[in-house]
DNA sequence: AGGGCCTGAGAAAGCGGTTTCATATCCACA
DNA sequence: TGTGGATATGAAACCGCTTTCTCAGGCCCT
């Protein structure tokens, strides 16, 4: 069984310089190209990096060119399958402009965000806050730190900080549309994280679908699979014959606990989800949803940060679409609403 | 409109330990704990601190103590839903340990590994590799250069490295019993990615199973919902009344294809996933697949690094177990294998 | 009361890079 | 042929923090 080499201490620059005879200045600038250096000189360095395997080390590199080479991305749950896919696209483009990412989740908790932050802070460039949760003064306040950071899922108004999101509102409004056409005119709301700006915009639009005569009531709920199942026999007790939901998580959860209680979606009630999460792709009993972009969100988003820190800050809101996915889980509601069959 | 206050200088412990009319020195044990400090000279250092907002220059602090405070972790596809948990997990444990966590994906392309993971060494004081599909000589060339490192999902015999992962084989073996119990002889396989060890595992665990009586058809297929999509068709002509896929996204790709060939899962066919990705919650039509505790797997995983870092080195391979959930997609094969209804 | 010891705080030397600054070299031109 | 200027390289300062080293002061003991 092989032995694990006893720590040889690491490679620095002035290794190279030495192996290659020159002073570590000359590596410095063949490395970064930050000035010509005689060819021969040049191929030497380039020769014994090769052979010291010499890679420079990030802190030093850090400190001395006070940048880190590192952006900070903040979600509040890694496990909420909305994330990946941006984390994926926003690795991607911090990536190929020669940045390593550093994520840090809350947990859904706005109180930690702050501490989350100034954390990252300490070894990023820039951040990336995704859906933060935290209040807008304490935004506000982050932002006039003066550190570059994007704004991902929230749009705070009178805040020149790039900022890109998903046009929930506009999403909501699609499913409003949808059910009022289909001839429902009671609908409950299982909203989402009390903090959750993009849970604040889904209720700004139902209560704007008053227009359309339909009648809400919000039944406080969460983000999970476990709050839908949990928030689900509320529905019941509301004149409701149609329900939206924060998302498909809590759809999911609400349909479970549904099909225990008897209840036929779409027949006896409607349900919709949000986000698209694909969970289930078998084609059946699919859930009627909203979708966005989440990869675009994720590359735009990146590419923002990455243009603020190099000196390009685009400060209007970015807003990506929401489409509606009508699927098996909406219909007309039945006459005379019977809430069981 | 708020403007962005332009860069002031930052904070450093020089300015903190004028503030407190101390040494830099003093201040750099008050915050460290690391001597005994005089508490009124502590408690000025503190009051210093908060007024000034100080945050310690992360590249500087790893620069003197030789340590980041970071941890790198390796995942070959962020958008696979096996990882997030896992990342979740790991993410908990290294902030309880003081630690940030820093994260690359291979994107599936094993050749890019190694620079992933020589990049993330440049800042990271250890790495967690999860499901690395980089060839063992490249691995024990790595764990040759001392860094501390754990395996995730991947044991490498001889190897004297940290290694956790799940019983694939005992997984499938579980899946073998039952396709057996259930009365099936011939079993498909849709492969997964070529180099990944969990496949090679499984893919051994099926061979085993001629002793069950079962005869097996390896297709190569990949990881994705569009890899099974794209290889269900191969799964009609060999004898297989039922097929395990490598996981659940890869069974769901293949059910969407069944379905539009008009092949009644389970009757027609039986098919079986694998790593539980919980795609459907509604509890109908669900896979039958095989769970394992992802977040346990991260956690230990995690501590397993944590305790390497420390030097406690514990390379005893752990296997967490793998649990085999029956639903709806698998049944008895027909009496006389009709493909067709 | 004086000397050795212990203790706590400051000065200074790194950590490993980058970047400024100074200098030696070389070329061009008068 | 001598001098001015451009240029490539090395020396050294610096980034911000930790840690060793040094030393001043206070204590105990004889």
């Amino acid at each position: 069984m092989r032995r694990l080499r006893a720590n040889t201490r690491r490679v620095t620059i002035t290794d190279v310089g030495a192996a290659a005879g020159v002073s570590p200045a000359t590596v410095s600038r063949v490395l970064n190209g930050t000035a010509k250096v005689d060819a021969v000189l040049a191929g030497r360095v380039q020769a014994a990096v090769r052979t010291l395997g010499y890679r420079p080390n990030a802190a030093a590199q850090g400190l001395a060119k006070g940048r880190w080479g590192t952006i900070g991305v903040l979600v509040p749950d890694l496990a909420n399958p909305y994330f990946p896919e941006i984390l994926k696209a926003v690795s991607a483009v911090a990536r190929a402009n020669g940045h390593r990412v550093m994520i840090m989740e809350s947990e859904e908790n706005p109180a930690v965000e702050p501490e989350l932050v100034a954390d990252l802070l300490r070894s990023c460039d820039g951040l990336l806050l995704c859906s933060p949760r935290m209040p807008r003064d304490q935004l506000v306040e982050l932002a006039d730190r003066g550190h570059p950071m994007v704004l991902v899922n929230r749009i705070v108004p009178g805040l020149a900080v790039p900022s890109i999101s998903v046009d929930f509102s506009g999403g909501t409004t699609l499913i409003c549309g949808h059910l009022a056409q289909l001839g429902h005119r009671d609908v409950a709301y299982l909203s989402g994280p009390e903090a959750s700006w993009a849970n604040a915009e889904r209720i700004r639009a139902l209560e704007a679908a008053a227009a359309f005569g339909l009648r809400l009531t919000v039944i406080p709920c969460g983000g999970t699979a476990a709050d839908g199942y949990a928030a689900a026999d509320q529905i019941r007790r509301t004149p409701a014959t149609a329900v939206v939901t924060y998302n498909d998580l809590v759809a999911q959860g609400a349909l479970s606990r549904l099909r225990e209680l008897g209840v036929d979606v779409p027949a006896d009630l409607s349900v919709v989800g949000f986000d698209n999460l694909s969970l289930d792709w078998t084609g059946q009993a699919t859930l009627t949803t909203v979708s966005m972009p989440r990869d675009q969100l994720g590359r735009q988003a990146a590419t923002l940060l990455e243009h603020l820190m190099t000196g390009t800050p685009d400060t209007n809101p970015h807003l990506l679409p929401a489409d509606l996915l009508v699927h098996q889980s909406t219909a007309p509601p039945r006459t005379h609403p019977t809430h069981s069959p």
